[in-house]
DNA sequence: TTAGTATATGAGCATATATTCATACAAGGT
DNA sequence: ACCTTGTATGAATATATGCTCATATACTAA
């Protein structure tokens, strides 16, 4: 039966048995770079922001990045794939918004260490 | 005196003026993006969740992984560029542990939103 | 100094991602 | 029924990303 890291040094045998007891499945690890992802582009950022304080339809969050409505829509798709945002229709128009709080939490924590790094 | 978003349908402008007014300068947006992209991709995740609950170095992330260290390498360069770590030389090995706080509080937030969300 | 270990980095390639364009769908007005 | 508006989506293209491989650097030991 070999050992699947064989070839690899191995300096601290015992830190990596700890760190993969603690690690979650493979899968939520998979989801949680998904998140990650998806609010991994500075359009899609002030999206979430926007979303934060009110609804807003597709048209306006192009005029608000300066993109096509095309290109708008398909950044809500991934934050619709990704549990970020939910909408809701109102006539023809589609008003988005954040699904729950842990969104705005993680653009709060970002921003938080955005500016305690600034310039470093 | 040309409008810059002329050709362009705004349904609320009185949302879209509101959502201008709140977001950070561009340059902090682009900021936040570059952090979330860095926290994006399933590997990283793994490091930084193993290294919240001790220092590891970069063979062991690798065998963590089961990458090479080539690559283990690269990606830690990727979260020293965007501050989410740092390290300590001892010796011939170098130690890295997360700079601060808001890394794991991500990490945590990203976590109770994947396992909350599961399944939809 | 020479050799060896741990890590870093640049180039090149394969894959992923974002935008545009064209088209499709869904709802409302006529 | 038809046309218009708001949004969604597939294909194509351009750019970005992550890996590998080769090489470079930093430190240790002999």
């Amino acid at each position: 039966m070999k050992d699947d890291i064989c070839e690899r040094r191995i300096i601290h045998e015992d830190r990596l048995a700890k760190a993969r007891d603690l690690l979650p499945a493979q899968d939520d690890i998979e989801r949680m770079g998904n998140l990650f992802k998806a609010m991994a582009d500075p359009g899609r950022v002030q999206i979430l922001m926007a979303l934060d304080v009110q609804e807003m339809c597709v048209c306006d969050l192009a005029a608000l990045l300066g993109v096509s409505e095309s290109a708008a829509s398909h950044q809500m798709r991934i934050l619709r794939n990704m549990n970020l945002v939910k909408n809701r229709r109102e006539g023809q128009v589609l008003y988005y918004r954040l699904v729950d709080e842990h969104v705005m939490q993680l653009i709060r924590v970002a921003r938080d260490h955005v500016f305690e790094t600034a310039g470093s």
